[in-house]
DNA sequence: ATTCGTTTTAATAAACGCTTTCATTCAGAA
DNA sequence: TTCTGAATGAAAGCGTTTATTAAAACGAAT
């Protein structure tokens, strides 16, 4: 009479001929097991290879209090920017078999707040949250520093001693562009920035600064657009239309154009191209991130690549480093880290003629 | 003294008078709860909240046997046409209160049994599979049918009573592409056909070959192309280019081509333009999928959209069902869903002078 | 040979926090 | 007096992990 249920691990104690105490102690290769002959380990061990035991983890996590599971929150999953770091992620979490729960917040506060709620009842190890678009929502902090687990942010700099952060040099990363843009022979530069709202846009503007002062580059007012707020991130790709259209009728010439980001940039692209002006041709344009259409785009387009998957693999291994800080009881401070982008240059930008 | 530990049933119990069993059927609003008079349950109700009552989600699966979590595997995450089903997914999901456990199995077979294990382990309710660019592997469907829970393949026709599965109707896409490509006007088309070993390739390349039949269209076998085959979805961009190009040295002359996908589509453009061809001045171009680039492409790309938001949404909500049939112990077959593409007439394509 | 401390080896039993079966009480109806 | 239904509680698990305990085994010391 074969017994049909699910194997527990008391059938695999009797079928061993040992208690259930050992056998778990030997599965789990728990301290003791130092003390078990290694005859026992094998017939344990081949008694639940026979009988094809699987631990029922909700018994183990509720013993143990471990979940094996980090939570993923993503503030807009339709961000293309987004992928690369949640394969990232997803990569070194896979390494130390933690499974990720994503939830996609949606740029809605009551949504973040039912996930947040939702992932700590599940009794996440750890939190990641992907804060690209974000809103300026100083709560969203406020909220995540209550919930005493390790907790990284992608894409937003913090000062907080209990959240870690993972951003990408945007200083350097704006400094490069123009650079690039200078060093091809461009001085007359338009700039689309940032939203007011969003963190990234001052740090990159300071970059712009202290190379157009270190330089003697000229800024000109007049070829500066800033990005209006909006909720999702697709919509920059009308608002760079917009915007360099505007650029093109103030009839003010520029030479090359700096946008905030990539969409932005395919969007002035096609104002550039619907004004008979040819990239780069007529007007070289850099973007920022380095999507994956970038690199297939018409022309290819010149850009700011942020190490986007090895940002998500940093965050997701400073996390794990703070999940193992937690269990030996050590007191770990949050670790800010800022990584540094490189140009990618592609054929949307060339030297002055 | 207040106990600072965690809040269990017990303290909810005792803070309102009542038993753990009382608190339980309260607050689960079990069927018994009927015979709970309304007093008892605000007194329970005010004591959880009072308390910031949070039952353990552990203890609860260990007795229910339900985890609420359902497992989605993706293929080849990197590949711009998951974003939206996933959101579709997750989207529903929401709705019901699930989480999605999120694996991307990079295309390799030891990934894909390794998080399956996992996620089983798991006890996922569900599973929700995305078969992108999956080159073919019969040995995963067996797999995924050895696992007794409702399971869903988004993207790949299956006839099993098994496992459910959402496709597009690519055989009505293919036609549509086809069909306004020639009332355009356009009679020599070049086709970028999918690689032998992709599913949707046949049923496309039939609604194209059933279209070209009903109206005798001519289709020319020196300007059918194939792609080869390959594991990586962005890959098909090179593909695509440097097909076009033979396609160009061929000097078959033709007047529009048509994509397998968007990504190859754009690889195409590529190349006509680095021949001196515009697009769609001279040569139309249509893909396939509608991946969020198509709309910010230069020209931006005329293309079959796939309701992909819509796929993935009918994806959770069947395995939702499938669920509930489970617990109410109905017998639940798979069930086989096609939903219809539509096009998405952009710039990329004109009508023939 | 006996005693005594250690070290190995293993089992008993107590949680972990919940759901759920079963039993019990108490009114009022039959 | 028995029965029915409303209202609640006691206690049994769910399948693990982990003290705690216990029995050997082994030397060394008495």
């Amino acid at each position: 009479m074969v017994k049909t249920s699910v194997i527990t691990i008391r059938d695999v104690a009797k079928e061993s001929g040992f208690s259930s105490t050992t056998v778990s102690i030997v599965l789990n290769n728990a301290p003791l097991a130092r003390y078990i002959p290694p005859a026992t380990k094998k017939r344990i061990e081949k008694a639940a290879n026979k009988l094809g035991y699987r631990p029922n983890l909700f018994a183990r996590s509720l013993r143990s209090k471990r979940s094996h599971t980090v939570g993923v929150m993503v503030f807009d999953m339709t961000d293309p920017y987004c992928t690369l770091i949640l394969r990232g992620i997803e990569n070194s979490l896979y390494q130390s078999s933690y499974l990720p729960i994503l939830t996609d917040v949606h740029n809605e506060r009551g949504r973040f707040e039912r996930y947040l709620e939702m992932l700590l009842d599940r009794r996440v190890e750890a939190l990641i949250v992907l804060a690209n678009w974000l809103f300026v929502d100083i709560d969203v902090l406020a909220d995540l520093e209550k919930s005493s687990i390790p907790t990284m942010m992608i894409g937003r700099e913090l000062r907080t001693d209990t959240v870690s952060s993972v951003i990408v040099d945007n200083e350097m990363g704006a400094r490069l562009a123009v650079e690039h843009l200078y060093q091809l022979g461009h001085r007359k530069i338009a700039f689309i920035r940032g939203p007011k709202t969003l963190a990234d846009r001052a740090p990159r503007w300071q970059g712009i600064r202290s190379f157009a002062k270190s330089t003697g580059l000229e800024l000109d007012p007049r070829l500066i657009v800033d990005l209006p707020e909006s909720q999702d991130p697709i919509s920059s790709f009308e608002a760079g239309y917009k915007l360099t259209e505007e650029l093109i009728k103030r009839k003010r010439p520029f030479t090359a154009l700096m946008a905030f980001d990539d969409v932005t940039a395919f969007g002035a692209i096609r104002a550039l191209a619907k004004a008979g002006l040819r990239v780069p041709e007529h007007c070289s344009v850099i973007g920022f991130d380095d999507v994956a259409a970038c690199s297939f785009y018409t022309p290819p387009l010149t850009t700011i690549r942020q190490p986007m998957e090895a940002m998500g693999a940093v965050a997701a291994n400073l996390v794990i480093e703070g999940i193992n800080g937690v269990l030996e009881k050590r007191e770990i401070s949050a670790v800010h880290r800022k990584m540094a982008p490189e140009l990618a240059v592609r054929e949307s930008t060339r030297s002055l003629p």
